[in-house]
DNA sequence: CCTGAAATAGATCGCGC
DNA sequence: GCGCGATCTATTTCAGG
């Protein structure tokens, strides 16, 4: 993934996509004040260079039915049984991506080795979602859970620097 | 904002929305067998009913000079010295909103108040954002910071129940 | 709720500045 | 790098089944 330079305009151009992604190019020209060649020429720039990773919609989790989310930490077993090759965190790396409720998953430093953004229909799912899947997992030590009760804030966009 | 059942097309075209939010409508109804009007025609009312929130570019942190992403934990003054009306939750809560480093905030349940993900260039940039914006603020009574050491997953497709 | 055709708008690329 | 203009492809609307 190559190192690139944003200038101004570049920048101009991200802050955009990130608020509408699918804004035309002939919008965004007009906005950044350019014509719509080489905006264009711009967008695909950042899109080769992976400065845009991807475009997506983003759904209301409560029109899904998903109405509870939820943060769990996780610590893991510390000794692994099978030698570095298959250590508990590879597997259990693995395992998460297998698991469409967790959206995200972070190692972290501090004293639980990961957080894990989980979102679910109701407690009883995510009841559900635990006994037979988290703590199920081998790797898995202890986990402790906090449930969101507003969301204060929650954007994609990230800030400029 | 309306309630919606979803069928399976229309569960179908979020599923690849959620993957591609640029894709043609022409494209996605190939993907789902139907002809362009009437997929149009579902898209237009799942963006209506508020299922679809909005359509964005996602940009990699790195790319962006963002190195270092830390989840926070705020807990603030339990007293409310002005009375309900100037709450320190309500007075949070307004602050966050101005932090562009700060790009989620949920109020949780558990022994802290808040969940913060900040997204910042390095370690001394954290130290500045703390010390000159988050410890500042006069609502917070405490705060506890754990940093990502690596990404296992992080998406913003939501299970489709 | 679908198909298909017609009108409108946008993306894309070569080339001159 | 930018902008113009020609071409091609997609979006959008609206007839009718």
């Amino acid at each position: 993934m190559p190192k690139i330079t944003l200038d101004k305009t570049d920048r101009k151009i991200l802050a955009i996509l990130q608020q509408d992604g699918r804004l035309s190019n002939q919008d965004i020209a007009d906005k950044v004040s350019l014509s719509p060649s080489p905006c264009l020429r711009r967008i695909k720039r950042l899109e080769e260079a992976g400065v845009i990773r991807q475009y997506v919609a983003l759904l209301d989790p409560a029109q899904i039915g998903l109405g509870l989310l939820a943060y769990v930490n996780v610590r893991l077993e510390k000794h692994s049984e099978g030698g570095l090759a298959s250590s508990p965190h590879a597997a259990f790396a693995k395992a998460v991506d297998g698991w469409p409720e967790v959206v995200a998953c972070y190692a972290m430093t501090g004293e639980m080795d990961y957080l894990l953004r989980v979102h679910v229909e109701d407690m009883e799912h995510f009841s559900r979602f635990m006994m037979k899947t988290l703590l199920t997992h081998p790797a898995v030590a202890d986990v402790k859970s906090s449930f969101a009760l507003t969301r204060i804030k929650d954007t994609t966009a990230l800030p400029l620097v």
